[in-house]
DNA sequence: CCAATATATACACTGAGTGCGAACTTGCAG
DNA sequence: CTGCAAGTTCGCACTCAGTGTATATATTGG
């Protein structure tokens, strides 16, 4: 990795923790383009060859964290089942989502919480997700049906956005994810089980 | 319903045909909002006393059915299971979603696939209706568990958007349509149905 | 017809986001 | 080390969405 990518990657990191701690400080609405440059100590102009927007900043670490969870998704033991598959990529999220929560995860949490416009892109990416489970589910089970694949990714979503819901209501104890998480596969588990291409180990 | 009213129900609808007129003709970000408060004739000023963004002007049909669907869902027959509730539920949308393919509806459509951040306001409001899916379902069942609530939940509106997601790319044939519904509540229930709260009629 | 109230508009302003060209930095080849 | 090509930052000028406010105009109820 040269030198330029390092910068860039350095860069990119600083106006994120910048963004971030004066989101925390003083506010998202509050807070603008310039006084986030200024504090990374780049142009405002600069910015936006990072971001796209001010609001994908908040999305920084996070996608940082999706594209992990992809990576890990695609080498797969063999002989696992296709729901096993899910399962473990379900897993593989909760875990990133809740690896989140580190320095700067709460005020994500927060102001994706309370800015509808926030809420709206979080739920975008969680749709693009969704699109990628489909995608690798068909390449798994070639033959699954399109919408069997589509009403399963749609299930097993909503199933993990029920649990970040509940234990957001809840608060974050392990123990009570845990159990948030084993109820709602076991309920969306309950409907795939007789999907019989779902349960069919894969060479 | 006095002058008052009609006539800003008038302005509204006014404005809204207006928007999508322009944005068929010559684009979405070719269109400024000076553009629609001149083809509506009013001030730019006052479309944003009619709607709060430029993009919520997009969904001003979309969110008077809305509105009707979360109407005709209040009233039930009794005797009626939660699960035959919620099937109600979802094909009355499905309908409703359907039935906006009148004049600009076909226009909205392509506009939301298209454009991200509509795509991401789509995805709020699908989200708000689940929230609300979720309200009417505790009330149906007191005795269902939270977490059950939000898991069926997310479930049914997952597969709602395999419905549609499914018809997008297939066409908007009734036959097809109708299958694919039938297929998603199919693989839906069959895990819903291991949940008893819900096979039990409410008086 | 009058007064209270709701609505429309004009005006001025902030801030996000973009296009462009100039200055600068890095990587690489000679 | 040196100079050239490519990538990166920056300043500047601009458009447009969205907001606050004060003023004018229309509606309603009495």
């Amino acid at each position: 990795m040269g030198l330029r990518e390092r910068k860039k990657l350095h860069t990119r990191r600083a106006i994120a923790a910048a963004a971030l701690r004066l989101f925390a400080e003083r506010g998202y609405e509050e807070t603008t383009i310039a006084d986030i440059a200024q504090a990374a100590d780049v142009s405002p102009r600069t910015f936006f060859s990072y971001f796209p927007s001010k609001e994908d900043v908040v999305f920084a670490e996070i996608d940082e964290r999706l594209a992990e969870v992809r990576e890990g998704v695609a080498q797969r033991p063999p002989g696992e089942t296709p729901l096993e598959s899910m399962r473990r990529i379900v897993f593989a999220m909760i875990e990133a989502i809740a690896a989140a929560h580190g320095e700067y995860g709460a005020i994500q949490v927060q102001l994706i919480l309370e800015r509808p416009s926030l809420q709206a892109r979080a739920l975008k990416r969680m749709n693009d997700t969704e699109q990628h489970v489909v995608e690798r589910l068909t390449e798994l089970s070639p033959d699954l049906d399109e919408i069997d694949a589509v009403v399963i990714a749609g299930a097993l979503v909503g199933g993990m956005k029920a649990v970040i819901t509940h234990c957001r209501a809840h608060g974050y104890a392990p123990a009570a994810t845990r159990e948030a998480v084993d109820r709602a596969l076991a309920i969306v588990e309950h409907g795939l089980g007789s999907v019989p291409a779902l349960n069919r180990p894969v060479p």
